[in-house]
DNA sequence: AAGATATAAGTTACCGGTAACGTAAAAGCG
DNA sequence: CGCTTTTACGTTACCGGTAACTTATATCTT
């Protein structure tokens, strides 16, 4: 009166063929559509399929050899940051559309559990893997390297991927952002993001960032990584450290767009003009962005079509389609109004006034 | 050289006991560590399974009959929504630690899609599912009734669940937002949100909020059900709209935060004073508004709370734990500064200056 | 009408584990 | 020392499907 009959309950298709007076194996080319059999017999089999409200068990379809399940494992940092949270749903819609059911791990940036996830995913039998970053633990990259599954890394874009690669360099976005803000004029600028355990995309922006501020004459005069999560609070408090502190500071960039709209309440709220007391750059380009008036100087990452790209190459892969190993979904730099241009109508990016 | 290599490339259990020189059985044992054994033989295979880098096969074992897999579906309407982001990773994050993985399924909002991913995720025996809203097809509600799994209904409080809820009442909610808002002296109200092909937690705010405000003598002037997504923008564009045409509006509720900060910002820039010109409320309680100056009146909705107890409930079930089968996870009004209280220290709140 | 061919089935074996049962050797015991 | 009991395994069968093969009946040839 517990599981056993529960299991016993459960509706095989060898008791669909019982009922409809076949065999298991005529069932079961019936559901498949497979041929070989007559029109009388298919309606025997359905009708009961239906009556019997038959579901059929594809643990033992994939068990019993040929096919691949259909599960996509996709592991993704955290759901707290909305740029992940696109990333997923770019990736889980798509995935869907084909057929493919996502098995979500939510890693926290930890190579640890990643690796721990990866072991209980392979498990599973999954057709293919999707992970954020290109860092992973030794034992982890070992068991990705033996699966022998289709595996794309996101985020971070890797020229030498363990399979597949989409999204952008991190680095000479992080560049390309200290450029501009040193081609505005500015001069003493600091950062605000959190630290992480391990090396990961944001850590590389921030590398980027600084070759260009300090390879254009700029300075960084205060970095700040907070022990926490990259959100909105963080923003606001980390500036307020961060202004309290005696570094002097004309403009702060920030590890993303919602620790940037913290940090431009905290100013607005200290009294500060932006852009004319203190700039303002993010990074990622949030929703909130198309209804601001002062829009944010971020940087644009098309999260949704990372995620589309991502689960497309998943699946072109294993439909034996020939695909590049390796896309760059680019950014592209939104000037803003947050940061102000000292030197509009000037193209030399050095120039001091 | 193609995929039937690659199963004949895979090792089991088999494999790693002859190379172990034991029988299958007793490699099983060894990894189950059920006992059995001697510590001789127990060491030989684990050597082995690390030397041939064996990962069990848990499709077979869950196949095999007893156990049931660790699997947990978790229908989400969809991800653009910050809410429903946070849900899912309280959901995660507790299933994780209780070594249960989640399937994911976006299901748009529309009980088709549910059913489809409903039949999908059934068939890969799914240790039991959390589902998002009360309202299902029939032929999901049946298949969900017939398949004896624990399922927890989130979002929307149902008292005659399937098997489990947790959420709030959405009708209170609104209600209670509609009397706040007429409490404050607010006669004429507007609502902006967008609509949806079947009963969701959003109309039932609304039709709530309706009640309380004609039910306290005010009136819903007028009443905007966009065809769109929940989000920034149109929050920003329907408020637009609705200022556009005749109707008279002091004040505007709208589906949640997102387009009621949409709508703050449109009105911000068309000159108007937030709260002396037009009062503005949303739902749902932002993790942006910990950082705006002027704190959005809202509902707040523990999300991550909720998501958590759903998973709770969920791992209590499947160990045989009683439980209560119905939660409500509570609401609560953030009086906020975007709506002016007309009648502040009045404690009556239909009273007309 | 006899043989060749197509159609509609049924039979057997297997996927990778585990439960249940069987068995030989070692250990305990009076 | 012979008996029972325990330990440490091995064997067999099974979960729910499907591939590969076999068989029986219907249909087509000339």
């Amino acid at each position: 009166m517990r599981d056993k009959n529960n299991k016993n309950n459960k509706i095989s298709l060898s008791k669909v063929a019982e009922a409809a007076g076949v065999s298991k194996m005529t069932a079961s080319r019936v559901l498949r559509g497979e041929g070989g059999y007559s029109e009388k017999t298919k309606v025997k089999v359905m009708q009961k399929v239906d009556q019997l409200g038959y579901l059929p068990n594809r643990l033992a379809t994939v068990f019993a050899g040929d096919q691949s399940s259909t599960f996509v494992g996709v592991s993704i940092p955290d759901l707290g940051n909305e740029v992940f949270a696109q990333v997923l749903e770019g990736i889980d819609r798509k995935l869907g559309s084909f057929g493919h059911q996502t098995v979500l791990g939510l890693t926290q940036h930890t190579p640890q559990e990643e690796e721990n996830w990866i072991r209980t995913v392979l498990s599973w039998q999954p057709a293919g893997l999707i992970l954020t970053g290109r860092f992973h633990s030794p034992r982890g990259t070992e068991m990705l390297r033996n699966s022998g599954i289709p595996i794309v890394e996101i985020w971070d874009l890797n020229s030498s991927p363990l399979d597949m690669s989409v999204g952008i360099n991190h680095f000479d976005s992080g560049f390309d952002m200290g450029r501009y803000l040193v081609g505005c004029g500015y001069k003493s600028i600091g950062y605000v993001g959190t630290s992480h355990d391990t090396a990961n995309a944001a850590t590389t922006r921030l590398a980027g960032f600084c070759k260009a501020v300090e390879g254009g004459g700029g300075n960084i005069t205060k970095q700040l990584c907070l022990h926490d999560t990259a959100t909105y609070y963080p923003g606001f408090y980390g500036t307020e450290q961060l202004l309290a502190s005696n570094a002097q500071v004309e403009c702060i960039f920030f590890q993303n767009d919602a620790m940037a709209f913290g940090g431009l309440q905290y100013c607005t709220s200290r009294g500060l003009e932006i852009p004319c007391d203190i700039g303002i750059a993010g990074w990622g380009d949030l929703p909130i962005a198309s209804v601001m008036k002062k829009r944010m100087t971020s940087m644009h990452v098309p999260h949704l079509k990372l995620g589309r790209t991502a689960a497309e190459m998943m699946i072109a892969r294993l439909s034996g389609e020939p695909i590049e190993n390796c896309r760059d979904i680019g950014f592209s730099l939104i000037p803003g109004s947050t940061v102000l241009n000292q030197n509009v109508g000037n193209s030399a990016a050095d120039d001091v006034p």
